[in-house]
DNA sequence: CTCTGTGCAAACACTTTGCAGCTAA
DNA sequence: TTAGCTGCAAAGTGTTTGCACAGAG
């Protein structure tokens, strides 16, 4: 089993748990929403609310940058996206539930991912584990990638 | 030899060191320069630019935030203090260069250090050594605190 | 039909920039 | 003296909010 290989053969998969999560939300499944998150699941490139909005405008034009960065925070709230970390500017979302992690290029701002089981099988130090209730826990690498040296 | 107690103790030296770094660079040591870099090292809240701001203005009331915040992103540039990654909000920055992660409330907003050796003494998959310059790498958690829970 | 979601516009938070005067070296 | 820094003001970027209408259930 390839983890890349599976991450866009379930897209309808993924749309049809989107649906049944917003459902169980009591939440409207709307055009404009399986819109953004069809948007979102299609894209390799970690895109912000900008981009998903200028995307799904190509069909959508009467689509506003307020309901993409609204769908965009459902999405999250529903845990069917993440939130890359960073370090300012806009925030960027990834639909891919797989476990992996992200680099990012300093100098172009792309998001690479990669697969680190090693850091995914770690467990924090107790101290931690016991003061807090641990709800995520990412690598952030920041880096140079081969285009920009 | 304990981390936590010698992060304080070498505020002199790590004045000295701004200071030489500054002069090594070009840069001129002002009043608002110095007390900008106190207040962060003297700092254990990881402040954002605003929190320095408000701190600073005690002692200088005339500093502007515009100067805090490109005094912030100078000490940032010379490696004397890292930014924080998170998801959204104001930049947060931390002048302890000693080797510890952090640990954000998703509740509070407050950053917690810890140490996370197995995490430091790990390298990073080889492919990503190979296409990457690997500038900093981090780990980002999130969690709730026990005043928050 | 009803009530949530949308689009619009304004407000907001944080950061960046242009510029004239000031000041560290 | 003079190049670089500061403070001010304005603009830029990204996100959030209030509200009336539209449309999903």
């Amino acid at each position: 089993m390839n983890a890349k290989g599976s991450k866009r053969s379930g897209s309808g998969d993924a749309l049809a748990r989107f649906k049944a999560e917003c459902r169980k939300a009591g939440l409207r499944i709307t055009p404009q929403r399986a819109a953004v998150y069809r948007q979102l699941l299609g894209s390799r490139e970690h895109p912000s609310a900008t981009m998903v909005f200028e995307q799904v405008r190509k069909r959508f034009p009467d689509v506003s940058l307020d309901t993409v960065n609204r769908t965009l925070a459902t999405i999250a709230d529903l845990r069917l996206a993440k939130v890359i970390p960073g370090c300012g500017g806009a925030k960027r979302f990834d639909a891919d539930l797989t476990s992996h992690q992200h680099l990012r290029c300093v100098k172009c701002g792309k998001i690479i991912d990669f697969e680190f089981p090693a850091f995914d099988n770690m467990k924090l130090p107790r101290e931690i584990r016991e003061d807090f209730t641990v709800l995520t826990k990412t690598v952030y690498v920041q880096g140079i990638c081969s285009k920009c040296r």
